[in-house]
DNA sequence: GTCTATAAAGCGATAGAC
DNA sequence: GTCTATCGCTTTATAGAC
């Protein structure tokens, strides 16, 4: 293997991880099937990681940071209104190639469990609850601004989002279809008002 | 360890299993962390089971059975409506401990990466959608009975037990309250109409 | 059906040459 | 920064006495 700088190489093993762990599982996401799969010794896994714990809390923060991107990267002019926001974010959501979505279930189950990373899990989503919240509203009508909960709403968006991807991993790709899950969404945002 | 039936101690581990995988994950459910929480030498595992696989096979097993089960002993008297009777199905499927839905999520995950369970854990999906949807069309009301689709309604209400708990395992208990999550499955029934 | 003791394989991590 | 080779330990699984 060609000489590689540290960081590239850390980014390197993290990838191959998430692969490995999408594949099979973190109790099957062995430093050497790791270090195979990104083409390097494992020898130079330790070299960039102290420990595999090290390379699994990267993990933890890239997921993280992926998921935050999926969000941020969304584009929603303002003033389009909050179901056509919702409707983007569901189907930008749902295009996340399953394979990722098996390790990203994978290791936050695992990051809950790790002293390590455990608070950094809650944080996660409380701020993706912050993040989803601002989007809606930075989305909605004037009128919507008025009457709507942002935070509950963003919360009925996660809880949305997150039964219909673990649904559709264990149930095939079949288990409901974009526009019931637009329609969804739909009938709860007219419910989530100001109390 | 006084002697036990064979049948007795296999349930006995499969048990002792569950608990440790909350506390650990699959991953880190060694034979020996099991034995030990089931009170047990290892050598008794083994005796009962042939393979450390064949114990999480039953364990896949069992927590499938104790889903179907808590469902199916839900009292939902006839005729009562939809909304009453998902009333009850979620707060009943909240009042599973965290420690146990913890290990459901995380065997469930397991089971969907081997060859012996995957399909198992499919037909799961589809019998709890099935499940789900008798009981509704059972609990429903003359006039709901004409006008709702109870399949629509069954993966909805699937969607919002699955996200809900996820979300809770993660974030904790304050992620979204009782009445939160039954008024939105309330707003969700109004549009699962017949098509 | 229980146990202790141990085999055989796999694990994370390191040494040391290049 | 890469590699091969190996250490020390833990793992699953078995042998054999009780």
């Amino acid at each position: 293997m060609a000489h590689v700088p540290a960081q590239e190489r850390r980014k390197q093993f993290v990838e191959a991880a998430s692969r490995v762990i999408s594949e099979k599982g973190v109790s099957g996401a062995t430093t050497r099937a790791i270090a195979q799969e990104a083409g390097a010794a494992l020898a130079s896994l330790h070299y960039v990681f102290n420990s595999k714990e090290d390379l699994l809390v990267e993990l933890v923060r890239w997921a993280a940071d992926f998921n935050q991107n999926v969000i941020a990267e969304t584009p929603l002019p303002a003033g389009s209104g909050v179901a056509t926001a919702a409707r983007t974010i569901l189907l930008m959501w749902r295009s996340v190639e399953r394979p990722l979505v098996f390790s990203q279930f994978d290791i936050l189950l695992w990051s809950m469990r790790t002293e390590l990373t455990k608070n950094e899990s809650v944080l996660l989503y409380e701020r993706m609850v912050e993040q989803f919240g601002n989007l809606l509203e930075h989305a909605a009508t004037p009128k919507e601004r008025k009457s709507l909960d942002f935070k509950r709403l963003a919360v009925r968006l996660i809880v949305i989002c997150d039964g219909v991807q673990f649904g559709t991993l264990c149930a095939g790709p079949d288990y409901i279809s974009d526009a019931e899950v637009v329609d969804m969404f739909d009938s709860v945002i007219k419910t989530a008002v100001k109390t």
